[in-house]
RNA sequence: GGAGGCGUAGCUCAGUUUGGUUAGAGCACUCGACUGUCACUCGAGAGGUCGCGGGUUCGAGCCCCGUCGCUUCCGCCA
């Protein structure tokens, strides 16, 4: 830190340095002109310091200087560091005990007036996100963004220094790859080499890391850039990194612990507890549970089976529902009773724009049921439920993949409502046995629910030709707080079952070794068993220091839009670089030249 | 692709409901005063394409149509 123009920091000066002479240089970032006193506070990325100017210390020359620079310009000054008095400590600053009393300096870096506040008010708002990402280099200025910008730095180096000792080889994959049909959209980069062919950015290293394990790098990670061309969302931005990590001769269980290791280790990077071992749980106890497969569990609504209560009923419409098969699930919410009805309708609604039929209400008053119902009931049917007075009950018939969704919708709306998730509690999880497969809806296609690289469980090998649908996965994801930080697989070896899953999915053997052709000759060639698992690293930087937008943790990032701001991006380019690509764009009025 | 919110001074906003004189406030900025402030204080001043285009009207920041930008959500994201 210490360079030929500076000695010191802003935010390291204590009283420990009164009597030193420091050079420091750093940002206007308030200054308080008192005629014939002026303070400057300093700043750097290491924090504030104040520095002050007098006529007992200061050149006039030095005051006078002091008193015209404006905010955000760069100054170099040299002065002597004092302990304030009592009166004047600052205990708000780090640095708050301490002045700078400077004899010189010297205006490096004028900056006109910014266009928004760096320092802001505490009662100002932040500017627009537009201005903001117009004008970046200011925002970055702010320290929310440095503090979230420098906890990502060490998360960074955090995975590094934790995979290293383990024997992870951090290795580097192509940015220039190949298009992949599956998943979401891929960016396309036009060859000029090659006309009328295209490299796509990877959406994942997926092929690329088990490439390295079929020639014997066994333990592989990188800090992986990757793109997809998607809409975006709060959450979500079309380039973003991952760390990603495959490893060889390894259960799902090696796996899973290197992972829950390296997250307790970010964990403490951030100095956020986290408790280990993390629960683990079934895909199918999460959806039967929880209605979701990556469940909240700082809060503890659990959904229920009812449908032998309701099958005493004598509502047609719930006979006929269960007589096709369907369930009655619902959750017993305590305390839910005193909410409105205009508030139970909002949950209806909620829950009919997830998919669900409708909503069944029934509040449990020290008088019985209540609600349009209850009546229709066995009496008792309280105690079935499980309903005590305040009780509210929430129930939704319908077959599991509608009814599920909208139970969970119901459950985190009420969670919120009625404020039952608890502050600074924090819940991992570990979601394992994920399906193979998942059926279109409508054409009844099946898809891969993880990618077609994922092995099945070996328990349901057998499955595979009569009921895929059913079979299990050797893929899990890591929960927390509701948030998917990861997930990974258990890779296919064998070349012959890897045949057999794209066989499942459509894929025919022209088409497999069309896309995926390198992949299915490495496996050919010898391949070690593995798997491995991908974090998104900017989820977890934006959760681990607060932020609410994963642009806060991106020191550069589109809007959703999917435009790059400050610097341009996309544009127009001049025909003559179409013209070398051999592209052509359609619609040439669309398109300024 | 769809739905909602926002767009007025450099910044954050009020004003739009019910169209009507010269569009306001705080902060920032400029000038002046001030020797212990730390969101300094006090005085004065300057600052406007009401996102853009079109329409209705005697008259539009306000009403209508279109469009652009930012944002949240749905679709989408193996």
């Amino acid at each position: 830190m210490v360079t030929s123009l500076r000695t010191h920091v802003c935010g390291e000066l204590r009283a420990s340095h009164a009597g030193e002479t420091v050079r420091l240089g750093g940002w206007v970032h308030r200054s308080r002109d008192l005629g014939g006193l002026v303070f400057i506070d300093l700043r750097d990325r290491s924090g504030l310091v104040q520095l002050s100017f007098g006529p007992a210390w200061s050149s006039a020359d030095a005051i006078a200087a002091a008193a015209a620079v404006g905010v955000e310009s760069v100054v170099l000054v040299e002065g002597i560091v004092v302990e304030r008095t009592e009166a004047q400590r600052n205990s708000d600053m780090a640095t708050g005990d301490v002045d700078v009393q400077v004899t010189s300096v010297r205006v490096v870096g004028p900056a006109e007036t910014p266009a928004f506040p760096v320092a802001p008010a505490k009662s100002d708002k932040l500017p627009s996100e537009e201005l903001r990402l117009r004008h970046r280099y200011l925002d970055l200025r702010r320290s929310e963004l440095q503090r979230s910008l420098m906890l990502r730095h060490r998360l960074m180096q955090s995975t590094r220094r934790f995979l290293d000792a383990r024997g992870f080889l951090e290795l580097e994959t192509p940015i220039l790859t190949k298009p992949t049909p599956e998943g979401a959209r891929d960016y396309l980069v036009p060859s000029r080499v090659h006309a009328g062919e295209f490299y796509a950015l990877p959406q994942s290293p997926q092929i690329y890391k088990q490439l390295f394990m079929c020639a014997g790098y066994d333990r592989y990670f990188q800090i992986a850039r990757c793109f997809r061309d998607e809409d975006l969302r709060a959450d979500r931005q079309p380039e973003f990194t991952q760390i990603d990590i495959e490893a060889s001769f390894v259960g799902q269980e090696d796996i899973l612990s290197v992972a829950e290791q390296l997250i307790r280790e970010l964990w403490g990077t951030a100095g956020v507890p986290a408790q280990s071992p993390f629960p683990r749980m079934t895909y199918a106890h999460a959806m039967e549970h929880y209605g979701c497969d990556r469940p909240d569990l700082r809060y503890d609504l659990q959904l229920h089976d009812m449908t032998s209560v309701f099958a005493t009923s004598d509502l047609p419409f719930l006979q006929a529902a269960i007589a096709r098969g369907e369930r009655v699930r619902g959750l017993r919410v305590p305390g839910g009773g005193t909410m409105s009805r205009k508030q139970t309708d909002e949950l209806e609604q909620l829950a009919k724009g997830a998919g669900a039929s409708g909503l069944l209400v029934i509040k449990c008053t020290t008088e019985g049921l209540d609600g349009k119902v209850a009546k229709s009931l066995a009496a008792g049917a309280g105690d079935a439920l499980g309903l005590n007075a305040g009780d509210l009950g929430l129930y939704v018939t319908g077959a599991d993949h509608f009814a599920s969704p909208a139970l969970d919708r119901i459950r985190q709306s009420v969670a919120q409502r009625l404020q039952l998730i608890p502050q600074n509690t924090h819940a991992f999880v570990i979601v394992t046995d994920f399906p193979m497969f998942e059926r279109d809806p409508v054409t009844g296609v099946l898809g891969a629910v993880h990618h077609p690289f994922t092995a099945p469980h070996p328990d349901d090998i057998s499955l595979l030709g009569s009921t895929p649908e059913r079979a299990r996965a050797l893929a899990y994801d890591i929960v927390y707080d509701g948030l998917e930080l990861g997930g990974g697989s258990i890779r296919i070896s064998d070349p012959a079952l890897q045949a057999r899953i794209f066989s499942l999915l459509g894929i025919d053997d022209a088409t497999a070794n069309a896309r995926f052709g390198f992949l299915l000759e490495a496996l050919r060639s010898g391949a070690p068993p593995h798997g491995g698992i991908a974090f998104g690293l900017d989820r977890i930087a934006m959760l681990l220091s607060g932020a609410t937008s994963l642009r806060d943790v991106i020191a550069f990032p589109k809007t959703t839009a999917a435009r790059a701001l400050f610097e341009g991006a996309p544009s127009p380019v001049p025909p003559d670089d179409l013209a070398e690509l051999s592209l052509r764009v359609a619609n040439r009025s669309e398109v300024v030249a």
